[in-house]
DNA sequence: TGTAAACATGAACAAATATTCATATAAATA
DNA sequence: TATTTATATGAATATTTGTTCATGTTTACA
């Protein structure tokens, strides 16, 4: 089968990935526009590059700042965020297409209506 | 942003797929041959569904027999595998092509070198 | 230099969940 | 029908992990 070191990393990144408050970190940094209908273009057609700095992620996931701050290093440790300093603000964005294949597979699997 | 529905069913799916056990079985249930050189392969050329009996799961996964069904009625519950008897075997396969998708996706991530 | 704003972090707690053990069900067979 | 094989399940335990609270850092600015 698949060797044991490859399965845990998988484990991994789905694991980081499968908690509410990450994966809602993860959507806003998708960004806004990313919806049900047209995730595939979202994926497909490279959009500009979305940063949000932390207390606009803290606005719009409704997160208290501090679970906020302790998910984010989960995602940068985990390499599925990287983070930029600007002033005394951190912009974070994604930090790679890998992520927004994944969130957009899942979507659709979960979007389908049978 | 999303809808809180639809990302607790995308939380719920990553989280379903992210235990080490059940990431092994959904792995057996994609075939041998799925490996990280051919795993796009895998996933375009539809190949003929595998099926595995429990027990053939328990000596792949090196799980126990108790485990093994236990996360099988896990995976069943979400729908990401089926099951069919014959005797007193169970067999079961993967439900859907997304759960391939998701595999493929996370493995190409996983298996990239930087 | 002192204060405020933005973010990070350690410890403690609470809640979720993977795993095991013992046992139950279902189907084949002697 | 009794037994054996294959699988499922309930309860208990053990471990992990999400969340909060309090506090620490860093940068800007008065």
């Amino acid at each position: 089968m698949m060797d044991e070191v490859t399965l845990a990393k998988m484990a991994d990144m789905l694991s980081i990935a499968s908690d509410l408050t990450r994966l809602s970190i993860l959507v806003c940094l998708l960004g806004e526009e990313f919806g049900p209908a047209d995730h595939h273009c979202a994926v497909e057609q490279k959009l500009p590059k979305v940063e949000l700095s932390v207390s606009q992620i803290v606005e719009r996931t409704k997160a208290s700042q501090s679970l906020v701050s302790h998910q984010l290093k989960i995602l940068k440790d985990a390499k599925l965020v990287q983070s930029r300093r600007a002033g005394r603000q951190m912009f974070y964005s994604l930090s790679d297409g890998h992520v927004q294949e994944l969130v957009a597979v899942v979507l659709e699997h979960v979007t389908e209506e049978k």
